[in-house]
DNA sequence: AGATTACTCATACTAAAGTACCAAATCTTA
DNA sequence: TAAGATTTGGTACTTTAGTATGAGTAATCT
């Protein structure tokens, strides 16, 4: 949503922008005013790709959602970001050690450290914290 | 992210539907061809918020989501949804039991007959499969 | 009215999940 | 390279979750 208007507000400057060089060619040629907009059209399509793809790479962290600066203030590690996905999939902790090829034990000190670093006091808590912090895809 | 590329879509459309119209104004005063492009950001603005509001009034449904429909195909009761829900939001059985009025036994037999029916061998992944169904809010 | 379904609750289990410590190897980074 | 963070793993223990089974009550449908 946030992103959304982003996209929107960079495109409104980006035609305004494109209006100066508009209003001059049009006065030489008012007949290839289609072109000219169709012009603004492309340009307006193609920016907003950028833009989304800018904002993608920058927020999108490998399979997850969650921008690194966000991890960071949470605390939560890569490995445990990686075990949070999992576990919001539904998946039991000797699953996912299935998945990570490591121990049970491993997984539970992942999702107790996952815990205290969400303050959540079960893993849907965590989920569901988690998913209200933006953390995660769906 | 396919929602984006809906949006821009209909506003390149709305863009050479309003060009038909601007092509007629230019040729009969050409200086005034600097409002007319106003005219057509200020409408890509309003269609982009529509659009955005529409479907999000398509994927907001009630307080819950799940059409009764849906519910009865899964064969999943009122009070099981009720249930699902507060499952979903992170609280335990007897967390549960205490905001319904109920014994944490009746939640255990609520919760065991939701993983039944929706085929799931965890709460979480009760939680994860309601999700993919879009029975849950968010 | 009788049958069906939903909701409730209990007991007795088994299975997962979670906590508390501890500890070693590896990565990062100032 | 030394210090700190990350990742991995273990043991022992407590707490939740989940299964199986039975059963009573109320509401709904035929």
């Amino acid at each position: 949503m946030k992103r959304t208007i982003l996209i929107f507000s960079a495109l409104i400057i980006a035609l305004f922008s494109l209006m100066q060089l508009g209003k001059y060619v049009l006065v030489q040629n008012s007949s290839s005013a289609e072109w000219i907009i169709a012009g603004i059209a492309v340009a307006f399509f193609f920016i907003g790709i950028l833009i989304n793809r800018k904002s993608q790479q920058k927020e999108t962290l490998k399979a997850g959602k969650a921008s690194s600066s966000q991890l960071r203030e949470l605390g939560l590690s890569k490995r445990e970001y990686e075990v949070l996905i999992h576990l919001s999939e539904g998946h039991s902790n000797k699953e996912i050690a299935d998945l990570l090829f490591v121990t049970e034990s491993t997984i539970k000190t992942h999702v107790s450290n996952i815990l205290l670093k969400l303050d959540a006091r079960r893993r849907t808590e965590a989920i569901a914290k988690a998913r209200e912090l933006d953390l995660l895809v769906r």
